[in-house]
DNA sequence: TAAATACATTGATAACTATCTATATGTAAT
DNA sequence: ATTACATATAGATAGTTATCAATGTATTTA
């Protein structure tokens, strides 16, 4: 598990215009422009919310003429909800019993 | 899913030292003095972090003498699991294709 | 009662961030 | 070429927040 970029995907993910972005985008590949139909800031701070997201791992883009087409990142989607799973998982599996564990090996 | 509370939570999860906090209590239940031990800010800091867990609903806590006790609540583990597969389910069963669906709801 | 421990609150500060306007860049259409 | 469209970048600002020192409040121990 990959503490640093797990923080880093949720912190991209805490922004209430964000998560409406990755809502969005849960439903499939959409441009700029059209995403900024759904919100009512200009579109430098979309310009600024979708660079976050794809620093964070959280999007994927692709040029295609005029058009910056996003996407959510298919291991975005998988390595946030295994990280949550195990972030999450019962006393049983609590990942401090395993070697992965982040206060473990931080703690020592 | 209620999406204001989901936010709420990934804002409470959205730092290195809470979500470092998550992962100990996902252990089991400790009182304030022993988590501090595992970090190198000052006890007022973290009493500001536990404040900000039990708000966000994602830590309840137990007061026994002199000592807190806090508990990762079982509400929280439970919902945030279940509006992140919402949020990233496949577009087969996006939600924007669901009555529940924030996008759909808010933009009419 | 006095001292020590556990925790919260207050007020201040430095760092971060969401947003804006203005502007630049690249692409398509006229 | 010129205009229009899609997007990014730069710089400024206002709001938020992580942190601290100082202090207050219970609770336990000596």
């Amino acid at each position: 598990m990959d503490y640093e970029k797990y923080v880093g995907m949720l912190k991209a993910m805490a922004d209430e215009k964000r998560l409406k972005i990755i809502d969005l985008l849960s439903c499939g590949t959409m441009c700029a422009c059209d995403i900024l139909k759904h919100f009512e800031f200009t579109q430098p701070t979309l310009s600024h919310h979708m660079k976050v997201l794809q620093t964070a791992g959280v999007v994927s883009s692709r040029k295609e003429g005029k058009w910056h087409y996003y996407t959510l990142s298919p291991d975005y989607i998988r390595e946030f909800k295994a990280d949550t799973d195990k972030l999450l998982a019962s006393q049983e599996t609590c990942i401090c019993h395993q070697e992965s564990c982040q206060i473990a090996n931080k703690e020592g």
